[in-house]
Formats: C-alpha cells, structure tokens, sequence
DNA sequence: GTGCCGGTGGGGAAAAGTGGGGAAGGTGAA
DNA sequence: TTCACCTTCCCCACTTTTCCCCACCGGCAC
C-alpha cells in the first residue's frame, strides 16, 4: 500500500509545473511517464492521488444511487473536478489555473507539498497555515484517538476524506 | 471500462458542432468515424455516452416490467430523445437545436464538457454553476460517505432514471 | 575538487482547438 | 420535370496551447 509521508515546500515555475519531491516519488513507484490524479473537493488544497487510489474512490461514488440528485451532482463535481496529470521527463506535472485557482496558488508561486497516506497535498503556504490555526494538535489528535476507539473497524479511508470535517 | 473525468470548456461553433476533448477521446476509444449516443433525461444537460455505456442502459430499461405504464413512459422517453452522432474528420459532432435547446445551450456559445464515468455531460455554464449551488463540497462528500456506511448493497441501474424524475 | 542527484527554467516541435469555404444531396416551388 | 435554395457534411487552414526535450544551477557526498 501507498503511504505518502512529510512535507516539502517547492515552486511552482512559470508554466504552472510543479515537481515532485524525490521521495515521494521514491514512495509511489512514481517516474517520468507515470499519472496522477489530481482532485479539488474537501480543503482548499489539490489533491494528488497515484490512479489505483483515486480509482477506488470513483468506484465507491459511481456505485451510490445515481436517482438521488444529490449523488448525480457530488459524483460530477469530484470526478469532473479532477485530472490526470502525466509526469514529464523531469519528474513534474502541470497544474492547470483551475486547480491553481481552488487553492489559491498561482504560476511562479511557493507551494506546500504534503504527504498524507494514500495521497499528496498541495497547499499554500498561508491557506495551510490559516486553515490549521482554529484547533490544536492535542485536539486534533484527541479526535483522532477517540475515532479509533469507537469504531475500530474500517478508519482507513474516511480518516482521509472523513467525517471529520463536518 | 470506459471513465471519463475532468471538466473543459470548448466552443460550440455557429454549426453547433462540439470538438470532443482530446483527453475524452483517448479515455473513450473515440476517433473520426465513432458514434456516440446524445441523450437528455435528468438534469438540464446534454449526456454523451458510448455506444457500449449505452447499449447497457438501453438492456436495463428493456428488462423492466413493461405492465408498468411509468416504466413504458421511462423507456419511450430515454429511449426516444436519444440520438446517434458520429464524429466528424476532427472528431467532433453536431448538436441538434433540440439537444442544445434542453441543455440552455445555443451555436457560437461556450460548454463545458463534463466527465462522469460511463459519460459526458455538456452544460451550460451558468446552468451549471447554478445547479450546484445548493450545496458546499462538504454537504455532498458528507453524504456520499453516510450512504457508504449505509448502503453497502449495490444500487441498480434501475435507479437512474428513475421515477422521481416525474 | 569532482561527480551525481534534485530542483529550476526556457525554447521549439507537435498536437489540439477553432473557423470557414465549397461540394453534395435533399426539398419545395414553379 | 426542372430549377433554386437550403441544409449537411467534408475538407482545408490558421492560431493557440501543450508537452517534450535540453541546459543550467546549487548542494551534498565521495
């Protein structure tokens, strides 16, 4: 299994190319020619998923009961929101305005690139550091913990997209 | 399996003619010559699918219990707004006025073609934007995560164009 | 000091998107 | 029956964007 880790800040150059960090490359068995997917739903960051993991997500959406208008439009916004991105030969992908634009980074600008498990994280800088500021950690991790004792079960994946934000 | 993604925006031109995104065409199998089926049942968009995405939707509302006058109805309607359209040497198809008129749509104005799997949908932008209004990104993972945990049963297709859209 | 690896920047070729002209075919009126 | 007109479709040409490749720069390790 996948497991993204650390954060790295890097530079988003003039074309709107974003590299990524070696070991993160190291840690998805990424390379030149390689695709991701890149997602915006939940926090104002880009999501970088390797395809086996984002696939297993649109799995789970496309099987919801598409009568429910609800689903028809949560299942358009997160797969028509997202992208594949091929690496070039330089290790890069190219992240268009629109992804830019959600979480509010732009061409030649500093980025944030955080490994969390099944996936990457690219954020701004200051939208990271304000989108942290209302809890701490021990509250944070407090959450996390009691998460675990409720419902020992399946945490894998909603730990991810979870609950938790609501 | 066929799984498109992502979101473009492309020009209908004053032919009303729709070039197919180049990423769509390859996730498609789509070239000059290929058909696609155009349909409008639920929501107020153009929905695109391949021959073979259809064929299966086709086998489903067949299947169902044709005593059923709401399911004669479902059938006569899905079935007959549907359309074949091949794609031109540039790969791209004419819109019907009547397909563009259902969507809000119109020649010489901009789409956006939206990826949802099995297939496209083609909007009207500002159609678009409103239909999703309603809802924040969080309201509708939220949901699609509690139907997860509760319904871990497979839907039907039946439920897709169901009678709630009467 | 030197070589390698990771990160950065930019230029040129190829592809994608867009627009329009003209032939072919079909329809309706004289 | 013939002509005129309109629609449809096919092809060509242009513009813009993308992407692929090459080159550079700095730092760390050997």
């Amino acid at each position: 299994m996948v497991r993204f880790r650390s954060t790295y800040e890097h530079n988003i150059d003039s074309k709107g190319r974003l590299a990524i960090p070696a070991k993160m490359r190291a840690a998805g068995d990424l390379g030149p020619g390689s695709e991701l997917i890149a997602a915006v739903f939940l926090d104002n960051c880009i999501k970088l998923f390797p395809v086996g993991e984002w696939e297993k997500l649109e799995d789970d959406l496309l099987s919801l009961d598409s009568s429910d208008p609800a689903v028809r439009e949560a299942t358009r916004k997160v797969i028509g929101s997202s992208q594949e991105l091929e690496l070039d030969g330089q290790a890069r992908v190219v992240l268009s305005k629109a992804l830019l634009d959600y979480a509010n980074l732009s061409a030649s600008s500093l980025a944030l690139v955080v490994g969390v498990g099944s996936h990457m994280e690219v954020w701004n800088p200051e939208t990271y550091q304000a989108s942290g500021g209302s809890r701490s950690n021990e509250d944070l991790f407090g959450l996390v913990m009691s998460n675990r004792k409720a419902s020992p079960a399946p945490l894998s994946v909603n730990l991810s997209y979870g609950p938790s934000a609501s």
